[in-house]
DNA sequence: GAACGAAAGTGATGATTATCAATTTTTGGT
DNA sequence: ACCAAAAATTGATAATCATCACTTTCGTTC
């Protein structure tokens, strides 16, 4: 089953056709000039919140949470990045400390590219900075969405959302007719829907009911994405 | 009373410190070549979520809301701009339809550039997109630290973060020395802080008991900012 | 495959917040 | 200054959600 036309899902992805792809060759060897090719272990942090960056990272294989963590030690996930995204820029490009940490969901590959590289390669190359212009103001929309849902939307529907959105991040990997397994604690569920562990698992039980899905330990498949769709309020 | 040392409202601030001041001569005449200026009635609509751009928006004076409006007519308010800052700029960026829509808060004069000036000097002018990068990558870490809030803080505590941030919106025009007075609806308020009109009476109510604020009509004054920055639990 | 620690799940309870249905106050236009 | 309409305010009530205390299940590791 297809989202599309009954959901816009890339209002909810950052969706950076690959940044990197089909650049001036001059560039791109530069970029990859001094990159480091990395192995990441499950739930290991990429960098924290409040650090000086000292690159970017671009995945390769896996998926990435950005989060934040406030002054009570409440984790709240902004947005799940998946393999061909770039992750860390946004500090680089202000020239502000990182606004937010990433941490690893599953073992990941990334690449690091030295910050001076993709500095020097940002102020001569018009098509960079162009392709990075485009995708930060998309990742506006995206985040503008998000407010909006976190301060109107009642917790159910949330859930329904960032499952949604899982669904869509976890199609890679699974092959095509398979059913996709949403693989993710129940603890960074919450942190994605903005609520409590115990409360994702009552809504969780409350969709088994409803035959929207079936879980199994932690592992999720959605059953009827069009009926989730609707509890999801969400256009 | 001072905000700084007390409460990082740069979090909370796009202040893309004139995007335009320092361009070279000839972006700058380019820019200016067809704008326009307009004056805006109090609650007029710029433009509405969905509609394809036309060019951007310079605030001369006055203060701007941007705002979604969900499928349940509620509206919530992303972000305020005030003088100098830039409005509408996202869409012609991304290349997509307005993500969200602007409406004075008051009496407004606003520059329009048309689209067409706009991304001409942009592809020429890498100075320009440098600014627009940095700024972009800002807002990023002001929404990251919206979402966050709204996901996880009471609304209490979402009031008086609104509040502080107001305090700083309506400093410009207020003579130095006099208190700055906040002027704005109920409902914007609530819509700003993610709740409903009348819990953000009730919640002005306590804060009046407590003394942090005085309140005339729609009018409020901040008195003890500092208890108020206590009462956000920010930081 | 037993055993332990971590994660998932459940239930009771109280706090927070939205909704509805009023009344009162303010504001803008004459 | 007066009037009507709009906005602000209040109170009662119900829905939503977080917290706490606990049990069960899962998933490693030996």
């Amino acid at each position: 089953m297809s989202l599309s036309g009954i959901f816009p899902i890339n209002r909810w992805d950052f969706k950076s056709d690959s940044v990197f792809t089909n650049l001036p060759e001059e560039d791109y060897a530069r970029l990859m000039q001094h990159a480091r090719k990395d192995r990441y272990k499950k739930g290991q942090v990429i960098f924290r919140e409040g650090n000086m960056p000292g690159g970017i990272y671009y995945i390769l294989e896996g998926r990435v949470k950005k989060y934040k963590v406030d002054n009570f030690e409440k984790e709240q996930i902004i947005y799940i990045a998946a393999e061909g995204e770039l992750v860390g820029y946004h500090a680089l490009l202000s020239g502000e400390r990182y606004p937010d940490a990433a941490a690893t969901l599953e073992e990941c590959v990334l690449l690091f590219i030295p910050r001076e590289d993709f500095m020097q390669v940002l102020e001569q190359s018009g098509q960079l900075s162009m392709r990075l212009l485009k995708m930060l103001s998309h990742e506006f929309s995206v985040l503008s969405n998000s407010i909006s849902v976190f301060a109107q939307r009642p917790v159910r529907e949330r859930l329904a959302i960032a499952l949604i959105v899982l669904r869509e991040k976890f199609k890679k990997g699974t092959p095509e007719g398979e059913d996709i397994t949403i693989n993710m604690s129940r603890e960074d569920l919450a942190s994605m829907a903005g609520t409590t562990r115990e409360n994702v698992v009552r809504l969780l039980r409350q969709f088994k009911d409803e035959q929207l899905l079936e879980t199994k330990g932690r592992k999720i498949w959605i059953r009827d994405i069009r009926k989730l769709v609707t509890v999801s309020n969400y256009q």
